[in-house]
DNA sequence: ATTATTTAGGACAAACAAGTCCTATTTGTA
DNA sequence: TACAAATAGGACTTGTTTGTCCTAAATAAT
């Protein structure tokens, strides 16, 4: 598994806030539910994003979590790196802790070159550019196949 | 993390038996040792590689495990397959189980596109291909960077 | 002010991955 | 035959991720 639950999820509320009017805040359970994820975890989540300040929160009646900044300006890597840590563009492919140009595991020069392309996927793609392609796509965040 | 620990086991489990003597039996305690691995724990992983045929294993006295066939024979996805099965070639990258050519997600025309890369990665590299650039890389498989 | 709504966050439970331990079973050698 | 060396595999422990539950704090509206 590429990323974490926690990550998955939180690319996905990222996306679905993308579709939300800006600068209004929706509240983290109604996002749960239309995405079908556990609210609780979800939660936590929402918070680690909010944190680190790829989302906003406001507390209250009419508060919720929105997008910080604009969709354009937020990569897919951010979020990523918020969640997940930065492991999946730096660690060598067999866990190796010396794996180096100095002492590179077999692996090390064909694997640094595979991660390229996989660090440009994530570095390139923002949230906005993910949701360019029509917003056909939004029912397509949901984790249920819907007939 | 891309691969589970006792995939990056399996694997160096692979490369580190591509350069033993062929048709000759290496005790898995004493791979275990010299990768630095826990021994029961690598054992299991050594079942399962035997289980589906890319390595063969003789009890008793001078018996241990081999590779079951010639190392340019086999590809890394072969043995990451074997352990962690195929869902780092084929699933999509949040999980999403009704992601497809008919309901993609956002990210799923960009993704395949990088999983491709992925997958040629590890079709096209064998145990012989990695082995080739020199045996100075066989110390590399050892989990602490020795001076 | 009181109340309802919402995030914040700690403590806990369940599921899974990683690692350990112990006892077969096989098999070469004395 | 007896013994030692090695894999086979079941049962268990530990640690991490995932998921749940509950209470506190903030805040908008009545």
């Amino acid at each position: 598994m590429i990323l974490s639950k926690a990550c998955e999820y939180g690319v996905r509320a990222m996306l679905y806030l993308a579709s939300a009017p800006r600068d209004t805040y929706v509240a983290s359970r109604a996002v749960s539910e239309d995405l079908g994820l556990p609210y609780s975890f979800f939660a936590k989540v929402v918070q680690t994003l909010a944190h680190s300040g790829l989302l906003s929160s406001q507390r209250g009646p009419s508060g919720g979590v929105a997008l910080a900044k604009d969709p354009s300006e937020v990569t897919l890597a951010e979020v990523v790196t918020a969640i997940d840590g930065e492991t999946l563009f730096t660690e060598c492919v067999l866990g190796l802790p010396g794996c180096g140009q100095e002492k590179p595991c077999p692996l090390h020069a064909q694997w640094t070159f595979t991660r390229t392309h996989i660090s440009a996927f994530f570095q390139t793609a923002t949230i906005a550019s993910l949701m360019e392609d029509g917003d056909y796509r939004l029912g397509s965040l949901f984790s249920a196949p819907e007939e």
